[in-house]
DNA sequence: ACTGCGGCTAACCATTCGGTCAATGGCAAC
DNA sequence: GTTGCCATTGACCGAATGGTTAGCCGCAGT
């Protein structure tokens, strides 16, 4: 079939075992993310991946395997790198930076999101092992709001009053509602220099924003 | 669509036709909620509601028929009564009516938003003219969002100088956001009083609520 | 008494599901 | 060349699926 698996001699071998288990994931990952665990058979993954059903097996013990297979390798991006930039920034420019890198992850990783976002809604105890770490990763990202927006708010730049958690969870609740606004309305839903004004508006009163570095909307 | 027709003769004849179509709609409506339509078999529906599997498709067509009925069924509820209590309030307080009727429903129709966003998630092509009632509701809903929120800036009582779409659509996608956090985190998630008096201090800035007392806001 | 029909069911059907198995080709080691 | 392992396959399995069929039961109309 149309595989291409030109052997390099001097750099790794990179079996044909490994090839074929990751084309599997990748048909499974795509398979699973737009139509959900259940309603995917190990059949249309095979066919996909141009790989015989009982291949599969041979890889993954059993359609669960392969399952929290696809979640691990779905995990591996979501770890937003930002430590190392948001040092020279003040505090307003990294909770702009933050809101922003939410959405471009949401917009650039949709089908994956929506994969979790579908598992999470009923399968609740299917995997549980990945929902704690989303879960992980998600109150990583409201800790860091948390502190941002207090520190904000003690140097008296905020125009907001309410506890920082609160507001924390309030502008974390606004991006959660644009990600699902993207995932159900139109793609042009989503518009991540428009949210951040918003959110900029919202935090400090009406003023300019801060660092505008203008780029033209990409979308 | 939707009719309510019940004879009132003196006594309901209440046919037992009925009774178990009645039956039937409400074990599959419970289990299509939390199980979703493909992992719910035909088979589960006939047991939960005591009744033979053929019966079930005497009463409808197919699984999808089924579907639709109890997809139905639940959009019932689905419309805000509002217009006759708002004529008597003034535009925040209609606002904030708004937003907290949106998560009171939320919170109390827990089961059926989450079988419509599950629904809506991964099944978009199944049951188009339910999107589509859906869809209505929600950009109906928006609409009346977006004539207060211009209202209440020409009569320049709103702190916030953002296009009112924007405003409206920003506002709703952090009930939505709510929304989600209430599905996926404890019960505890939402807040309706605590967002309120957010939403009040977005939209008019830092200043006493107009009607209702300050609760401490919950973790 | 019989007929017709709405409500209901057990048994059945074809298909698909997740999963198994015996068998095979390729290829490195001996 | 033979051995032995890795990767891979088509054919197969029992169970479960959505859906059908033939027929039963009770009852109103005649």
């Amino acid at each position: 079939m149309g595989v291409s698996q030109i052997k390099v001699g001097i750099t790794e071998p990179r079996t044909a075992s490994q090839d074929s288990r990751d084309e599997i994931l990748k048909a499974a990952m795509q398979l699973f993310a737009n139509r959900g665990f259940h309603e995917t058979s190990m059949s249309e993954v095979a066919r996909e991946a141009h790989v015989s059903k009982a291949l599969i097996f041979w890889h993954f013990k059993t359609k669960e395997e392969l399952f929290v297979a696809v979640l691990n390798r779905l995990l591996e991006p979501y770890f937003i790198d930002f430590a190392e930039e948001a040092a020279a920034m003040d505090e307003r420019q990294q909770i702009e930076k933050l809101v922003e890198a939410y959405l471009l992850f949401v917009r650039d990783n949709a089908s994956s999101v929506r994969f979790f976002l579908a598992q999470m809604l009923h399968d609740q105890r299917l995997s549980e092992g990945l929902n704690e770490q989303v879960l992980k990763l998600y109150s990583g990202y409201r800790a860091m709001l948390v502190e941002l927006i207090t520190r904000v708010q003690q140097k008296n730049i905020c125009a907001l009053r309410t506890a920082p958690e609160s507001a924390a969870a309030f502008l974390l609740s606004a991006l959660n509602g644009l990600l699902i606004e993207y995932l159900f309305m139109g793609a042009n839903a989503i518009d991540p220099e428009g949210a951040v004004a918003m959110v900029g508006e919202w935090l400090f009163g009406p003023s300019g924003t801060s660092s505008s570095e203008g780029g033209a909307p990409s979308a």
